[in-house]
DNA sequence: CAAAAGTCTACTTCTACTATAGACTTTATA
DNA sequence: TATAAAGTCTATAGTAGAAGTAGACTTTTG
């Protein structure tokens, strides 16, 4: 049940990219590298997805001189679940269970089939997280627990 | 978040081996061919999901002509969660937030991360399901719903 | 002893993830 | 208007792990 380092890089820049955002109520921009730095990834790689993001209307990007990325809409508006699935694909552990994605998977009887009923609530539990959760939601959590222990 | 085919296999067999034992409230036993045969799997492949669960203590085993594989315990004694762990790994997304296989993950700090924070979530939501069904509980709801569809 | 079963280990094949490379386009500014 | 700084796009290499195959071995029954 893994996440890909495709899907946790993008998630962390997008964490990145809606902390400055969330602080300054207003689109902040950063550069690849400068994202790729500060979460010790590679550069390269880190451009991939964030294209794959910007393809699929996550983030919108600036060429050029000063250029860079920022989220195409606020923090409170994007859900881990669309990045998740932008990155990494369907949330569901097996494709019978998948509601944006599903093929048969085989069994005999579909419909009695115990493993894909069981498989059916894990993916729902992890959708729904992931598609409650938004990247306000993130970094709001991460402001409280700081604070919380800046104090100690 | 895929399950893998070893996974889902040896989570089959051992559904299917708990059925019959359910319903006659005694350990069941079947063959390696049987079970393939049932689930439309490749019998070698099956051989080593079988063997690693019983090396695991999940399943017990009968050598020689007329054996077989058997539940090593009630199958309300075994839960998906163990049989999972067995062969696909720790359940949760990312290693810092493994209760079983703890690994740290890189972030600066992994105390205020946003993103281990959710993933800390969802994999408890997880294990909250497989750590808490058991294949008697499989069972009996796969029982359920076939009644229910047989009456229609 | 022969046949039927599980045991064990090695190996092959294949796929997908991770990462790197490099040529291209756009934009600011000197 | 040239240059450098940024993103864009595609191809490809490398690797690891998943999926499956093979075969020799052991145990048990009859």
């Amino acid at each position: 049940m893994r996440l890909s380092k495709r899907g946790e890089y993008g998630l962390r820049a997008m964490i990145a990219l809606a902390e400055p955002a969330e602080k300054a109520n207003a689109p902040h921009m950063m550069q690849i590298k400068e994202i790729a730095q500060r979460e010790g990834i590679s550069a390269k790689f880190l451009e991939q997805i964030l294209l794959a993001l910007k393809n699929n209307g996550l983030l919108h990007s600036k060429m050029g001189v000063g250029g860079g990325y920022y989220l195409a809409r606020s923090a409170g508006e994007i859900t881990l679940g669309q990045i998740f699935r932008v990155l990494d694909g369907p949330v569901a552990p097996v494709k019978c269970v998948s509601q944006m994605a599903y093929e048969p998977c085989g069994c005999p009887d579909e419909e009695t089939c115990g493993l894909r009923l069981v498989m059916g609530d894990v993916r729902n539990a992890i959708a729904d997280i992931l598609d409650t959760t938004t990247l306000a939601d993130v970094v709001k959590r991460q402001g409280t627990l700081r604070k919380k222990l800046s104090v100690r």
